[in-house]
DNA sequence: CGGTGGATTGACAGGAGTCAACGTCTGTGG
DNA sequence: CCACAGACGTTGACTCCTGTCAATCCACCG
């Protein structure tokens, strides 16, 4: 099987080292160093998306972690029950897939929001067969990589999960879009003017809310001067006040302290 | 270097092996594997404690990861604003501290709730000078079952952010007592009559609800038949309720689904 | 014995969910 | 070009879960 896939604004002939030279985000891509470390087992493979095409379903075979070059993903778990959380969201530079390495299979289901590109990082590495004949294809440095990288996963996730517990909504909100605006303008976007790349639900199925709750919000921060909103065009017009918001000490709700 | 020592009950002379050919838990340690894969560096180290006493506290450098050998252990998180948030128990045979890894010191302070005792495993593989300087001395398999244990961990962690956020206070709280259950079970202990060994406040803050709202629940769930309860001591009646109460479908709240 | 911390219980209040109506925007087809 | 459907978003009225405040009880301990 030859890998021959295209990646937006890049031509054919220049796949076989899928772009990576010209990878606006190869320095922060493990894929990247993976190869320069002499691997020729592990080469990025790139793929581009329309709105809500599906990148992962949950359950689904591991066959790498993915890279988001442009656009923006989506990811959600599905419960026991049936419930769906959307578990985050990809921008460009950021990485998703993890949780896929010890199952061999993903968790969450990825989508695209938008018209969207990624690479394809295929770790063959860590697929069940592989890994029962260990071979020293990878230097332990890259691998060092992936162990920081994940590291880094599991110490946002339990900010995460300290942010669901101890926010009420509106301090929820405010954290959101500071994050929001943090992670656009990383990837080149204008970090006070943006088009959020999701629907109100999902805002409010990642936070935990309703969303009427959010959409409340909206209009309560537009009427307190700190934001501009026109549909999912979103301005900001007082950050001090919004990160005040976020950062605040908490007001009254689950101060409880444990021992 | 011979390998022959004890923890806890284990005299001084022998520490020098950490005991792992005697250790129950060493099928699941990490450490086993990397000694046993020859490398000479690491090497776990056991240490006890008595209730209260802090293992690592957040902000403290890295020098490895903790398998709990006995005991229980609390490791909780501390927000920029003060809030505590209590971010897991930790049971024999589990394993802590990975968030530390990435960012060179450990991200939550844990203690021990009771008479504990563990094995610190310095991966100094992790800290920054020897990074910087790769040297092969620990193979590749070894990393691996590192890095599957990780992906666990992100897995598990992404599991709790779906339940805090798509259960409420009853569910919950069944859910909790049902993991308790299940790990006592795991490390040698009865799965239907055991004591818990953190306080009505700890678990309230770990699952975000107050005190007296786990404390309602607790005597609910014994007028409906499903607990005995005295005081920390926990007797399941009707595991097959708490299940359904846990696993069932959601009552009408927070219902919203996500696209 | 009194003091302290953990746990239970009750009365009350409020934040956020539920239900429902309405408004806006986009794409499609006649 | 308009009508219409459907997805998305806003707003209001109401409810209820769970947090807040406070009193009480119990076990433990110096």
């Amino acid at each position: 099987m030859d890998s021959k896939v295209e990646c937006i604004t890049i031509r054919r002939s220049s796949l076989q080292t899928a772009g990576c030279t010209t990878c606006q985000k190869r320095t922060q891509c493990p894929a990247n160093e993976l190869m320069a470390s002499g691997n020729a087992t592990v080469r990025a493979i790139p793929r581009t998306f329309r709105g809500n095409e599906t990148v992962v379903k949950a359950g689904q075979r591991f066959d790498g972690l993915y890279m988001v070059r442009s656009g923006f993903f989506k990811s959600t778990f599905v419960g026991r029950n049936g419930d769906v959380q959307v578990t985050g969201f990809h921008f460009p530079g950021e990485i998703f897939g993890m949780e896929g390495i010890e199952a061999d299979c993903y968790g969450d289901t990825t989508i695209a929001l938008d018209s969207s590109s990624l690479c394809r990082i295929p770790l063959a590495l860590f697929t069940a067969e592989t890994s029962s004949t260990p071979s020293n294809t990878v230097s332990t440095t890259s691998i060092l990589t992936l162990v920081k990288l994940m590291s880094a996963v599991i110490g946002r996730q339990r900010s995460s999960i300290f942010d669901l517990g101890k926010m009420d909504a509106k301090r929820h909100l405010a954290a959101f879009l500071l994050d929001v605006s943090e992670r656009m303008g990383k990837c080149g976007y204008q970090r006070d003017a943006f088009r959020l790349c999701m629907s109100r639900i999902d805002i409010a199925n990642h936070l935990n809310l309703v969303l009427e709750t959010v959409s409340r919000l909206f209009t309560q921060f537009v009427t307190e001067g700190y934001l501009a909103v026109s549909g999912r065009e979103v301005r900001i017009l007082n950050r001090a006040a919004l990160t005040r918001l976020a950062e605040g000490n908490p007001e009254g709700r689950l101060l409880q302290k444990a021992g």
